[in-house]
DNA sequence: CGACGATACATAGCAAACCTATGTAGTTCC
DNA sequence: GGAACTACATAGGTTTGCTATGTATCGTCG
């Protein structure tokens, strides 16, 4: 017979490895700056604190800092001291946070989308459920 | 009216971002070294020479070589001349490394598994559907 | 057969991305 | 008002990875 199906650990373990490549892939090949998960966040989340940044990024607050510290010099967001708590910070994405992430978003979904497109057994209802399982996975223990 | 669907170009950007995060968060907490994707891809294809693996991963010849002699340090591979062009090298898995894949598969596996099972939305064959799409992505590019 | 270009790897040097440990200022709660 | 906690910054170090370049081998062609 036949090996057996996968299971879904083994599924799970793959995906992993696949997305690592994957990212690497993307990195080499289109650049995958850190700081845009950051701003892919603010986009979707709005102005967040420092910390709260770096639960929803899944990295280490002193990870976060250092990359918001990168993105005022840039001028893709702001951090002001947060006015309810001034131990805290707020960082809002600028408008030429916005338009870098556009510009990435662009490079990144004309290229993927090709590669997708060209491969007959890939839908775009495919990829939505790739993206639907990577957010359903990182969401957990990030209740937010 | 409500925003309109996703195009496949913001998937894609989509799917690379919280790839990245995936990757990252299970850097984090679970372990993901590099040297794993290596195994992976021997456990996959067979021996291969450095060349076909830097390709198949994706990432520099350097890489690979650096990552190799890891690998055989711990003793999880090995390296062997080619018989048939002297400028080559085999590299294969060993049982320790197969060894070595196991555990970690099923460390991820445990652990990504859960929370798929627990997001009601997600089903094993949404997982699936996934990793194909992170496979079909990949191997464009990369006739083997 | 001998030179020349291509191929397979190795080495050197360097940059990006992260993390842990720790310090400091502000908040909360008794 | 002091202890415990929270938000963030800084220091130092590790992993991962790339480009540039060197070396040995292969193939080819005159």
């Amino acid at each position: 017979m036949p090996p057996p199906d996968p299971t879904d650990a083994d599924l799970a373990s793959d995906l992993v490895v696949h997305a690592a490549r994957l990212v690497r892939a993307v990195r080499r090949e289109l650049e995958l700056p850190a700081g845009i998960r950051v701003i892919s966040l603010l986009d979707e989340h709005g102005a967040l604190g420092v910390t709260q940044l770096a639960a929803a990024d899944r990295c280490s607050q002193p990870t976060m800092s250092a990359l918001v510290s990168q993105l005022v010099e840039r001028g893709w967001v702001t951090k002001a001291p947060n006015p309810d708590d001034a131990r805290g910070s707020v960082v809002a994405l600028t408008d030429a946070g916005g338009a870098e992430l556009a510009v990435v978003r662009r490079r990144h979904g004309e290229r993927i989308a090709a590669l997708v497109a060209d491969h007959p057994a890939l839908t775009t209802e495919d990829l939505a459920t790739a993206v639907a399982v990577l957010r359903g996975v990182l969401e957990k223990g990030n209740p937010s």
